[in-house]
DNA sequence: CTGAATTTGTACGTATGTATC
DNA sequence: CGATACATACGTACAAATTCA
């Protein structure tokens, strides 16, 4: 419900926080959409714009996505790397973990990137290779 | 100075270009401090809230940072510059600062795809999947 | 050391526009 | 058309960090 009055960090990092552990731990799932922004302000008592800002930075962080007229989205991206504890995780692996997301979505762009070609010019005689 | 009135993207975006096209174009180089955010809201006509939302977003892209109470500063081109003392910046540090670059990116690149999608395609949502 | 001035950071409130249903 | 929800913009107030007289 509110926020931890105790917690020195400002509250739109508190509600982005609270936000992607909900993300996260499945709260919300791929897909689902969050209560609405003003649901949202009343739920953690505070005011619409500061719940705005919050979602700002979840959606620069892209785990969600928000559609004008409709709701805000838990966009559906692949799972993310589990986070195990410093113990045994290097950062090579961390580095590797990042770069493969990012390959991962590279693939998603160039297919939808593919598909406009498409219909804009239909006739594209040979395929552009692609390193896979 | 003022806006582009014809221009119909929002405010908030157009300084954000202009700004990326000074830092880009050389206007202000990388140390450089640029002008104070009341300074550009009168430069621009806007309101000093807009053209934090602009700054954000710079932000969000790596390619400015800003200390309260001084300034905010050009980034970019690997030089860290001031204030590597602690030995706080490790390669680990770099690199992973050069990712979420990348990411930062990408999402840039996708959010154009979106539009032309939308464009082309009317009314696909990435994930309409309705509620229960 | 104090304190004022400057600058960025956070939060609130309001109004209006636009898209969807 | 009306209701709902997100998007943009403006304005205000105060907090926090920095600088400098």
């Amino acid at each position: 419900m509110g926020l931890d009055l105790n917690d020195p960090r400002p509250a739109y990092q508190q509600v982005a926080d609270d936000l992607r552990r909900g993300i996260k731990g499945g709260r919300y799932k791929a897909g689902d959409q969050l209560p609405s922004g003003r649901e949202l302000a009343r739920r953690y008592g505070i005011a619409p714009m500061t719940v705005r800002h919050a979602l700002d930075i979840l959606k620069s962080e892209g785990l969600i996505v928000s559609r004008q007229g409709r709701a805000v989205f838990v966009r559906d991206t692949a799972s993310p790397a589990e986070e195990v504890e410093t113990s045994d995780t290097t950062a090579y692996d961390a580095v590797m973990g990042q770069l493969q997301a990012i390959r991962a979505d590279m693939r998603q762009i160039e297919d939808r990137l593919s598909r406009l070609e498409e219909l804009v010019h239909p006739n594209t005689p040979e395929a552009p290779k692609r390193a896979r």
